[in-house]
RNA sequence: GGGUUGGUGGUCUAGUCUGGUUAUGACACCUCCUUGACAUGGAGGAGGCCGGCAGUUCAAAUCUGCCCCAACCCA
């Protein structure tokens, strides 16, 4: 083993096991994806489920899926990261742990993804045609997201996977969407909804955003009509001059005293000629334009409240594709952009345009595609949240929230909702609404919890004529479920929640999961994934889903500017990972305080780089001062009591620190303890003590237990170190390790012992000697370490016996 | 426009809730050191009016008010 050359079979070098030493240097491009590819052989991380296993013994984690529409981002990276400093650290400390993985591939993101990606519109294909060429291009990127996650060393069961569209899923959503339906919690009604004319489907709130874009607002008269006009004509200043024929009332402000004689008579809208009301509210902006204002089917959120409260008509002069309709007359067919500039032009030319002045506005947009929505009234699903929020807030408050701080956001959002949740979508690429209307009474039919999933397309819904009327055919809902209807429902994907037929309830294959202990995220989807996640499991299972929500900062660039592909800062993870090590990445990672958005810094990758270089130095010397297992002396020495006493200590914070998500803090709790206190100061004195039991002893119990404090944060190096030195030592059994003459990675080693599934370390009880503390730290001080080196060096000079020589064991364990 | 969070040596940050040593550490910088793992190491040093103004207090990075700046969330 000793012998072993550097260069010397370079056929299999690749293909032969190779056991871990530590020869030389430390060589992270070649052990880091040796032990990735181990750790997902050899089952090191799959959570070994029990439904009978006590709830306290299981450390569960919810992560939400990455939607499938790109390659991986720093974001991710981050994210998966801190959750496996989680991950890692329970699966010492508490026992078992799952920590789960999917993609979340059932929605407009992949449906968009797929046309960029073949080039071709959905409204060209079947469904079902179109559905297929989603799965191919879905297929593609999850297989290159996989590795790239797997080159990360997250500590994930890669057995416990799943896709928001497969089959199992899909029977979980439609379950969850007759649930709440059997509960009352969901209507389809006829209602204004946010309108995407680009995606030609209703969304939600949370998904549209502001953006601002270069308008104009026009002032346009408008003349009364009536018997004895209080004056001729009033101005109104509009961005959508093109909504003229969908007008159906002006409103005037109870407080606006210039134009209080407006109110009740009636305005003639000019061009169309329809006469309109005007009518007065206090929702009226009285200092935009000139304070009075046209109400139009739809033009913002204003126009809707006013239709519902006044009880306006509906003028409908844009279809869903954003085309004027035959209530425009002579501009029906056109786009919405080119009525907008006509008729300004026209009603120039017919005298009416007063002024007309270039403005910046916000608009609201479709965050998938940028496109200004709508406003439309059209038959959608609903779930009823708006008169539960109350409880919600309440689910919110039972949480733990890491950092406490982020509680204020969901407050927030919950205290702002005005719409019930719409969950249908009139999209090609989703999971299927399970239901079928009478075509006679449009009485709904939903489908069997035993048939599920199914597909009313192609499916026969399960009665043969109407309970209602008696009607024998039925017509399928076209739509599909929203995105978040389904992932918002991962605990129970996570958990295996389905009917059971003979109990006849809903049971969970794993109820020991649920509540899970973890639900870790961006803050930018607190407002609406966390959200919909805690509105769905709490109304299907009366219970908080998750004991505690840890809530991530974004990466920003080194400039601490928000990466954007249009400023040109955004940083690949790909790049990152070809020049530092994983190991080095997560020491980075574990700098921020949760939370916090923080900047990338190399300097930070060099440190951790650093770090890896130092921890496996130092367990090189260590391997050379005493044998790798030392009998405990009866009697500590002050000095060596001292050490054990510190680590004690240091146990005791990193444990505090990990329980609560501090990351930052254990790392550098662990590092300086690490690096100056070990290093520095301890192995300096260990080098003129190397024949004393006491430190021999020492030297051994704390060097193992950096390993595993270390483990959490750098798995990989502390892996290799661990099996270079002490994996195997348990059994005492002269084939521990592994047998090299096997054929490469699919017969690996049987049963591992990775230092991933030892037991975090407890404190041995040492800090109650603080006598011996104070002593020893006296005795370390500086010039003492260095009278002491001073001394040893100049009695080695005179002695030939090299320190491995007396300890030949620890370099040739490894080969017999 | 409303809200939330943050502003600490050149850079990133700890400390702020619970006021009280010389304000923490890393990186960068300067000086010295080839001491049996590591010079990609070690020892030492310089560098901050803690965003601004006012207030409370024996005492303020820390508490209060106002202002400025940045990011995010919601309009």
């Amino acid at each position: 083993m000793s012998t072993e050359t550097p260069n010397s079979e370079p056929d299999d070098a690749e293909q032969a096991f190779e056991e871990p030493d530590l020869e030389g240097g430390y060589e992270p491009e070649t052990v880091e994806s040796r032990w990735q590819r181990q750790w997902v052989d050899e089952d090191v991380y799959v959570y070994d489920g029990d439904p009978k296993r006590d709830p306290n013994t299981v450390y569960a984690i919810d992560t939400p899926p990455p939607t499938v529409s790109g390659s991986l981002h720093m974001g991710h990276l981050y994210g998966s990261t801190l959750q496996d400093f989680a991950a890692r650290f329970r699966r010492m400390y508490d026992g078992e742990v799952l920590f789960p993985f999917g993609y979340d591939d059932n929605g407009i993101a992949s449906e968009r993804l797929t046309e960029a990606d073949l080039d071709i519109r959905h409204q060209d294909f079947e469904r079902r045609e179109f559905q297929e060429r989603c799965r191919e291009v879905c297929q593609k990127y999850e297989a290159e997201f996989t590795e790239q996650m797997q080159s990360l060393g997250c500590s994930i069961d890669w057995n416990h996977t799943y896709k928001t569209i497969e089959p199992r899923v899909q029977r979980i959503s439609q379950l969850s969407f007759i649930d709440l339906y059997e509960k009352g919690r969901e209507y389809r009604k006829k209602a204004p909804a946010i309108w995407c004319p680009e995606c030609e489907t209703a969304i939600s709130q949370v998904e549209t955003e502001d953006d601002e874009r270069h308008s104009h607002f026009n002032d346009i008269a408008f003349e009364l009509s009536g018997e004895s006009p209080p004056r001729e004509e009033f101005v109104i200043s509009t961005t959508r001059p093109e909504l003229l024929p969908a007008c159906v009332s002006v409103f005037v402000h109870p407080d606006d005293e210039d134009n209080q004689d407006l109110v009740g008579e009636t305005a003639r809208v000019p061009l169309f000629g329809h006469e309109v009301p005007i009518i007065e509210d206090d929702r009226v902006d009285m200092e935009k334009g000139s304070g009075v204002v046209m109400c139009c089917t739809f033009g913002d959120q204003n126009d809707i409240e006013w239709y519902q409260a006044h009880d306006l008509p509906l003028r409908v002069a844009i279809d869903e594709t954003a085309t004027m309709t035959d209530l425009a007359g002579d501009y029906e067919g056109l786009s919405t952009e080119e009525a907008r500039e006509t008729i300004v032009e026209d009603i120039d030319d017919a005298g009416y345009l007063r002024d007309r002045r270039e403005i910046v506005h916000d608009v609201g947009v479709h965050e998938r595609c940028d496109t200004p929505v709508e406003y439309r009234v059209s038959k959608q699903w609903y779930v009823e949240i708006l008169d539960h929020a109350d409880e919600y807030l309440e689910a919110g408050e039972a949480m733990e929230w890491y950092p406490e701080k982020m509680f204020t956001r969901y407050r927030h959002w919950i205290e702002g909702l005005e719409w019930d949740w719409l969950i249908s979508r009139q999209r090609d690429s989703g999971i299927p609404f399970p239901v079928w209307y009478c075509t006679d009474c449009d009485h709904a039919v939903i489908a069997e919890k035993a048939d599920l999933p199914v597909d009313p397309l192609s499916d026969d819904p399960p009665v043969d004529s109407c309970p209602e009327c008696g009607n024998d055919a039925f017509e399928p809902e076209e739509d599909v479920f929203d995105t978040w209807a389904t992932s918002s429902l991962t605990p129970l994907i996570n958990a295996g929640w389905d009917w059971d037929a003979e109990s006849e309830s809903f049971e969970m294959d794993n109820p020991e999961l649920y509540p899970f202990d973890l639900r870790p995220q961006g803050h930018d989807i607190i407002s609406f994934w966390l959200f919909h996640t805690i509105v769905k499991c709490y109304e299907h299972t009366g219970e908080v889903p998750f004991d505690a929500t840890l809530i991530n900062g974004h990466v920003l660039d080194e400039n601490r500017e928000k990466m954007s592909k249009s400023r040109g800062n955004v940083v690949d993870p790909d790049d990152v990972l070809a020049e530092y090590p994983v190991d080095a990445i997560r020491f980075w990672a574990a700098n921020a305080a949760v939370g916090d958005d923080f900047p990338y810094q190399e300097k930070d990758l060099r440190a951790g780089e650093k770090l890896l270089r130092k921890l496996w130095n130092a367990s090189k010397l260590v391997d050379t001062l005493a044998p790798r297992k030392p009998d405990e002396p009866a009697e500590l020495e002050a000095i060596d009591r001292w050490l054990l006493a510190e680590l004690d200590d240091a146990i005791v914070d990193l444990t505090d620190y990990l329980e609560e998500y501090q990351f930052a803090k254990a790392r550098d709790r662990l590092r300086t303890f690490f690096w100056n206190t070990f290093c520095d100061d301890y192995l300096e004195i260990a080098k003129t003590r190397e024949d004393n039991p006491s430190t021999q002893y020492a030297l051994r119990t704390a060097h193992r237990t950096f390993l595993e404090l270390w483990a959490p944060i750098l798995p990989h190096v502390t892996e290799e170190i661990w099996q270079a030195i002490y994996a195997g030592e348990a059994t005492g059994d002269a084939d521990a390790g592994s047998d090299p003459s096997g054929d490469a990675g699919s017969t690996a080693v049987a049963d591992l012992e990775s230092i991933h599934r030892r037991d975090w370390p407890e404190p041995r009880g040492y800090d109650a000697d603080l006598a011996a503390g104070e002593t020893a730290t006296e005795v370390i001080s500086r010039s003492d370490v260095t009278r002491a080196s001073a001394s040893y060096r100049s009695t080695r000079n005179s002695m030939p016996s090299p320190s491995t020589a007396r300890f030949p064991a620890s370099r040739t364990r490894s080969g017999t």
